[in-house]
DNA sequence: CCGTAATACCTCGTAATCGATGTATTGTTC
DNA sequence: GAACAATACATCGATTACGAGGTATTACGG
C-alpha cells in the first residue's frame, strides 16, 4: 500500500521524501498514519530495487532535499501493480482506495475496467460478518445494536460502491 | 485488531485455536485474511501476558485441542481496550469494525456512547483525500473519474455511518 | 538570544505478520 | 486401499512496520 502510494505520487512528478510524506498523509493519513521510520526505509527499498533514483538538491528552507524520480522500470512496475493488484488490494478498503487513487495512471480503459470488475465481483459475493453455521445473518436478525450497525453501514457502503462501479465500468466499455 | 478479536470471541465462550480461526475468518477474513502463522503466535502472546489460559482436550475429530479461556485479567483487558480504543481503532475501518463487533461486551451504555462519540467526532472532521494546498477538493472538482469515485464512495459511507451513530448515541443516552 | 516550530533526513531495536513447511489423525471419495 | 480434504497445532526465516531517538538548518516570536 505504501509502496504503491510512493510509486503513484512519483509517477506524476519527482518529489522529495518530505513532500511525499505530506501527500501520503493527506491521502491516507487520517485513517492510517505513516511513520517516517516506515517511509524512508520504503524509499530505500524501492531505490535498491531500481524503481527510483535520487538527486540531491539544496533545500529550499533547511536541509538538502533528495529529489526522487521514477525510473522507467519504476513506471512499468506501477502500471503492473495497478493492472494486476494483489487480492488484498481488491478486498481491503484501505488498499483498494490507494489503487483507485492512482488507477488513472494505467491509461488503458479495458485494463482499468478489468480492475473495477474484480472489485465488483468481490462486492457481489454474498458475504456477512456473522453466521449461523453456514448461513449469513442479516442485520435484522441480530440483537446486538452494534453488530446490527456494522452490517447496516457495510451494506450502505457496498450499495453506493456497486452503483458507482457499474456506472463507471459501463462508461469505460464505450 | 487480531488480539481484540481473540479476546472478543473468547469473552463469550472458551474456544480452541482452530475454531477461533474460523470465527475470525468469518468476521474479517473476506477483507483481510489472517494467516495461521499469525494467529498461533498471537495466542501465545496473550497467554504469556496472562490474559488467557489453555486446557488440552481430546480432539473431536483429529489432534487434541487446546481450549482457550479468558482469565479474569483477560476479561478486564478486553473491556479496557473497548472502553479506550487506540486512535487507529477509531479511524481505520477494519479496526473500527472489530471494535463494533465486540462493543456490546463493554456492558455500560455511557462508555459505549463515549466510544461512538469518538468515531462521530472523527467522521465529522472535514477531511478529504485530495487537496489543493490547504483546501480539500470536492468530488466535483476532480477530472479523474477514479478519484471522484473514491470521494463519492467515502462520502456515502460516511453519511450512512453518521446517521447510524447519531441515532444509536441518542438511544444509548436514554 | 533563546526557545520553539518547521523543514529535511536518518538509524536502531522491537514487534508483528506472512508464506512455506512440518506433524499427526480421521473421514470421505474414487 | 490410496488419495485427498479437513481437523488441529506448530516453527522458522524474511519482510514490514513502528516508536523512540538523533542530526542539522532556517524562521519567528518574546
Amino acid at each position: 500500500m505504501l509502496e504503491l502510494a510512493i510509486l503513484g505520487f512519483l509517477y506524476d512528478a519527482p518529489l522529495h521524501g518530505y513532500e511525499l510524506r505530506k501527500r501520503i498523509t493527506a491521502l491516507t493519513g487520517h485513517v492510517k498514519p505513516v511513520a517516517e521510520s516506515t517511509l524512508y526505509p520504503a524509499i530505500k527499498r524501492l531505490e535498491k530495487a531500481g524503481l527510483l533514483g535520487r538527486a540531491t538538491e539544496p533545500g529550499a528552507v533547511a536541509a538538502p532535499r533528495h529529489v526522487l524520480t521514477l525510473t522507467e522500470e519504476g513506471r512499468r512496475e506501477l502500471r503492473r501493480r495497478l493492472a494486476e493488484p494483489a487480492q488484498q488490494d481488491i478486498t481491503d478498503e484501505n488498499r483498494w482506495f490507494t489503487v483507485l487513487a492512482f488507477l488513472r495512471h494505467l491509461d488503458d480503459a479495458p485494463a482499468q475496467a478489468g480492475v473495477l470488475r474484480r472489485r465488483l465481483a468481490f462486492l457481489e459475493e454474498p458475504a456477512s460478518f456473522f453466521y449461523d453455521g453456514e448461513r449469513p445473518l442479516r442485520a435484522e436478525e441480530l440483537d446486538d445494536p452494534f453488530r446490527r450497525g456494522l452490517l447496516t453501514i457495510a451494506r450502505a457502503t457496498s450499495r453506493a460502491e456497486l452503483a458507482w462501479l457499474r456506472e463507471t465500468i459501463a462508461s469505460l466499455d464505450d
